[in-house]
This record gives C-alpha cells, structure tokens and sequence, in this order.
DNA sequence: AAAAAAG
C-alpha cells in the first residue's frame, strides 16, 4: 500500500514523494479515502500516529480541487495550542508546494495585523486556537460562512482546556452544509457528544495509542525526598550518567520551570526553558533552540507535553510527577518517536505515590525502580565547581537534528521495528563517550561514579507504525502566509 | 492543584 493508492493527486502525490515519503500509515490508511470522499471522519489517534497528515493531505487535494483564489476561508482547522497550530501550518506549507493555496495562521500571542491583512486577501485555510479565532470573528474579520471543512484536532485537550463552548460557537457560524473531521486521543463523553451533534454519519477509524505499554521507551522511576535541591542534585546526575544527547525536563509549575532553567545554566548545562507565563516569541525562540540543537536540555512546563515533536530526543525527565497519568502518557512520548529509542525517568517524592499507581494503572506496567544517583547521607547542591572552560567545546555535535522529517508526516518506508536511533539517524548519536548533556566542563565532578550500564530495554517492538517527527525551520509567526 | 488560551 503506498500513498498512489489513496486517490491523491499527482501534484500531492509529489510533494510527498520529495518528502521522502512512500508508505502511509495505518491512520493515513484509513482516513484520506475517507476524507477525500467528502466524508465526516472521528480519527481516534494522538499525535505520533501520522494524524496531522491524514487530513492534511486530503484538505490540500479537496481544496485544490475548487478555485484557487478564495474570497473568504474554504476550511478551518482548530487546535489547542499556539505550538500545535504552527506545526500544522508547517505540513500545509511542506505539502501543498504544488498547490496555489493560501493559508492564515491565527493564534494569540502576536500582532493582530498580519493576520487581518491576510484575511482581507483571502485565503483557503484558517489554521487557528480558539481564542484568537473568536477574537477576530468578534471583530468582524473573517466570515466564516465559506468554511465548509472543519478540522477539530486534539477534541479531548480542547475539553481538558475548556475550550468545548468556543467550539460548539464557532460551529454554529459554519455553514450547515459541511464536512468535518474530529481528531481526539480518548473519547469522554462530552466530545462524543460534540461528535454526536457536530457531525453527521461520521466514519470511526481508531489507531493504537503509542505511548501504552509495549513501546520503545524504557521507564525508570527514582525516588527522591520532596526537596527541591535534592531533585535538582538527581537530576544532575542522571543527566550527566546517562547516553543523554538531548532531554525535555517537565515541571508541574512554571516557576519550578524557571528556577531549574536557571540552576542547570549555573551548573554549565546548555538548556532553555518554555512555559505559558513566555510571550510567544520567547517561546518560539526557546524552541527553536532546542531544535537546532543550540541548547539540549529544553525545561518545560505541560504547555510542550502534548504534540511538540521534536526529532531525536533521547531522555525526557518529569522532575514532578505529572499529576494526571494521562498527562505522563503525553509527556514521555515526547521521545522515543520516528522509530527511535528513548528514556524517561520520573523523580518521585513520597507524596507522589498515588499518582505513580494510578499512571501505572493507566498503562498496564509497572514502571522499574532504579536506585537514586545521590547517596542518601548527602550529598548536597554544591555550587559548580568554579574552573576556567578550557576543554573541548561540543556544542556543534549537539546539533545533531540535521535530517529532514515532518510533524505526523507518512513513514518513511522502513522497517517496523524499533531501532536504535543512531542506526538511522547517523548525524544525531553521541559517542558514549561524549555525553552531551554534560556540563561544558572540560572534566566531570571527581566523585561521580559512572553506575555500570546493563538490561537497558532496547530493541523492543513496537506495535505501532513508524512516525517521523518534526524538524522544520519555526515558522515566522509575525508574516505569516503562504501565497500560493 | 497546574497549565493552556484572548488581552
């Protein structure tokens, strides 16, 4: 099965193929004859399942198919956040290269101005968050009487965000007449409900959730007491122990997101940080330089848990235990993607142990125990050693990410098993000799004890396809339209 | 409980 099959166009068919994508996944399978059909379409599938080409590229067909010069938005994609909205823009940008559409994208935390003026242009896509849609609308900028395809993507976080009444409001101003498509992780009954009255005679196709039991990503939990200089301490350790190339470090607050940023700068680890107190362009900068491997160590709060994809990430670390399980799902799937192997470890504090058994509930697998890197007598959060940085400098081969790859693009035509990622990824490994996430210090604490490596879970299958993570250029939020 | 999204 590959991609000519579907019914798409040649032009698409192209864009794709210099994508470097031959073989669709299951939900891509599924989901473009259907859409390409005119059909409404319930996709129960995350992110790492190739969703965001599955209506990406049929939309692209469907809408090349009309005139190419819009008067008003043709169709209208909803997403959750700010980050999530850009990355979709990014596919309509990889793959309608052929197409002459043009596209909006209307997301809060920027200047109104472009956005207006590329509405009074005309465009076929709106690619939006609820919030900055509404705002727009209330001002009499869009009409959205045109919109006869509608993308709700990511429903249940939509739900989580409260943003279920802006939905059912936006989709009484569509024309009645229309085709939509509902993407959602699970299906609680309040989007079953918005499905129920939102779409009509829709198709179901439901894929496996990645990040469930059998998958790629080895989990380890360490047990830490509940102060914050103690976890700071751990942290350090493990990322200076393990193979980490790069990490994303999750925090239940913002402020532990920036009080920890700060403290690993301090001890000469290269990270960043990204959280929602950050206006937009500050968060896209800090993203940007995790992806082109300026930093990589990026400290995160929930607002990078779900969906960012960024390739190659080797380790993630929940400083805090998530307290939704469905939120440690989310968090750790942010590695292990394209078919790689990745590492998640969890510091849990005595008070976290609820949440641990309800997370292990969730996924059906006790996650292994591994013994803290700090002996318990104490060692405390001594301040780095102070030494002149004579040593090697590694910061370009930590920007290992060179590979072209799309956010929930089609696989790539490879095998189904799990690889480790510097099989296929050659430009991203570190020798383990060179762990990246070491301070830039020419030598390591004298003390460190490198624990002796074994029973390292790689190599397991995973029983979902293959999916490409996302490495593009951040789009330029401020200019942001593509003229077709 | 937190974070996210409009400003």
């Amino acid at each position: 099965m590959s991609f000519a099959d579907l019914g798409l166009s040649d032009d698409l068919l192209r864009a794709v193929t210099d994508a470097g994508y031959t073989e669709p996944t299951p939900i891509q399978r599924q989901a473009i004859p259907s859409v390409l059909m005119g059909k409404d379409l319930i996709g129960i599938a995350q992110t790492g399942t190739g969703k965001t080409a599955a209506f990406v590229l049929p939309m692209i067909d469907v809408l090349g198919e009309g005139r190419t010069r819009a008067l008003m938005p043709r169709s209208l994609i909803l997403e959750p956040t700010r980050e999530l909205a850009a990355q979709v823009a990014e596919n309509f940008e990889k793959y309608g290269v052929n197409h002459k559409l043009s596209m909006a994208l209307l997301i809060g935390g920027v200047q109104m101005g472009d956005q207006v003026k590329a509405l009074e242009k005309g465009v076929d896509v709106l690619i939006a968050t609820p919030g900055r849609l509404m705002d727009l609308y209330g001002r009499g900028k869009i009409l959205l009487t045109g919109c006869s395809l509608l993308v709700i993507d990511e429903a249940d976080r939509m739900l989580d965000m409260g943003f279920i009444p802006d939905i059912e409001e936006i989709c009484t101003k569509l024309p009645k007449v229309r085709q939509t498509l509902l993407f959602s992780a699970t299906m609680p009954p309040p989007i079953k409900k918005l499905a129920d009255r939102f779409l009509s005679d829709p198709k179901t196709i439901e894929v496996a959730r990645p990040a469930s039991t059998n998958t790629n990503i080895t989990q380890r939990i360490v047990q830490v007491s509940a102060t914050a200089h103690v976890k700071r301490d751990v942290l350090r350790r493990l990322l200076q122990q393990d193979e980490v190339s790069n990490a994303i470090i999750f925090c239940n607050r913002k402020t532990t997101v920036r009080d920890l940023n700060k403290s690993l700068k301090k001890h000469g680890f290269r990270s960043a940080e990204i959280h929602g107190d950050m206006d937009q362009s500050a968060r896209i900068a800090e993203l940007d330089r995790f992806k082109n491997g300026d930093v990589n160590i990026l400290v995160a709060s929930d607002v990078a848990a779900r969906g960012i994809d960024v390739k190659g990430v080797s380790h993630v670390f929940n400083f805090d235990a998530p307290w939704h399980p469905d939120d440690y799902v989310h968090r750790i799937g942010r590695t292990g993607r394209g078919g790689a192997t990745g590492t998640a470890y969890t510091l849990v504090t005595p008070e976290d142990a609820e949440n641990i058994a309800e997370i292990e509930k969730l996924t059906g697998h006790k996650i292994e125990r591994v013994p803290s890197p700090v002996a318990v007598d104490g060692a405390e959060d001594a301040p780095a050693p102070k030494r002149t940085r004579g040593g090697k400098r590694d910061t370009k081969k930590a920007a290992p990410r060179r590979e072209e790859a799309a956010a929930e693009a089609p696989a790539k035509p490879r095998s189904r098993r799990a690889a480790p990622a510097r099989e296929e990824a050659p430009a991203a490994p570190a020798p383990r000799e060179e762990s990246r996430a070491r301070p830039q210090r020419d030598e390591r604490p004298v003390r460190e004890e490198r624990p002796v490596r074994d029973d390292r879970r790689r190599r397991r299958d995973q029983d979902d396809g293959p999916d490409e993570g996302w490495n593009g250029p951040i789009p330029d939020f401020l200019n942001y339209v593509i003229e077709g």
